[in-house]
DNA sequence: CCGATTTATGCAGAAACTTGAATAAATATC
DNA sequence: GATATTTATTCAAGTTTCTGCATAAATCGG
């Protein structure tokens, strides 16, 4: 049968609708909730925008820029958002990327990118005040420094108050 | 305030209930559930039996013999039931246990005991027939020496059918 | 600053979950 | 095998969660 763009099918649960959500953000471009909207229809799951907007919040998805990026964090630990403050730059090599942070902070910013999910890293390490992410290879380095760039230059904002 | 048995304290929910039936099988003798319905209201927590029925069944707790087991498991693997199939004996030594198993399955026994929440084991070692469980010193070795073969030798059965 | 777009929220009905009482089923004991 | 004990399940509230609608609040583009 068709492999995209089903009709109505089963009513999807709440779980199930917010992983597909992230999954969706992730290979389209979508950024408005509208948007969202319409992408769960193609995949057959109709919501309201409301719903979207509280799925969000609670999927503690950013909007960097006009692009909702889905790196949800650990609940209750610091995420992404706090990045701004501790990075001063950063350069992508073959498939690593050097980040340069203010002095002291390498570490908090190698755990937060630790917790990250969906972020293509392997693993960190963290000196002083330089953080050395390690990618699979050279794509996904370039991906994550240009979203860590992002993420510092342009106005971030939490998608929502989880109550 | 009174450190031990307050009476009626604040409605506790679900998801603390059953932490504090997990702690409480592991502290006190407890073999029926008319026992942890006592435990719990000790602790200011009122349920009736058919609660601590349906909670036994989600956590996965086992009981073996005459007492409840707080080993629960990561849901959907195997778990610590299966132990009996493969394990032909066992013997504590300085921190360590050493387990003999069917020709084969030392790494499905590592594997479990790897999975069980519970058990004071730091980590294992597989090798064809054989398993060293590491714990923290001697004590802990014998504890859990003792709870494998109590599982091995008795009647286990799962507290239930969580659905 | 104004209108347009985007996002968040109060409310209400629907659906799902939780739980105790009663009771059935299973297990142990003699 | 009969009885007693222990555990599971059915049923019916009571409660919470979920979600769309309508609307308010916030943000963006001139």
């Amino acid at each position: 049968m068709g492999a995209t763009g089903e009709a109505t099918s089963a009513p999807v649960d709440k779980t199930t609708r917010q992983d597909l959500i992230l999954r969706l953000i992730s290979e389209r471009d979508l950024g408005t909730q509208q948007g969202v909207v319409g992408a769960l229809a193609d995949e057959g799951v109709e919501v309201a925008q409301a719903t979207v907007s509280r799925d969000l919040a609670e999927l503690g998805v950013l909007k960097v820029g006009n692009r909702y990026l889905a790196l949800p964090h650990e609940p209750g630990s610091a995420g992404i958002e706090v990045l701004p403050s501790f990075v001063l730059g950063l350069t992508p090599a073959q498939n690593q990327v050097v980040i340069y942070t203010r002095d002291g902070t390498a570490g908090a910013v190698s755990s937060v990118l630790d917790r990250v999910r969906g972020l293509k890293v392997l693993g960190t390490i963290a000196g002083q005040d330089t953080v050395l992410a390690i990618a699979p290879d050279n794509a996904a380095a370039v991906e994550v420094a240009g979203l860590i760039a992002d993420v510092c230059r342009a106005k971030t904002r939490p998608a929502g108050n989880v109550e």
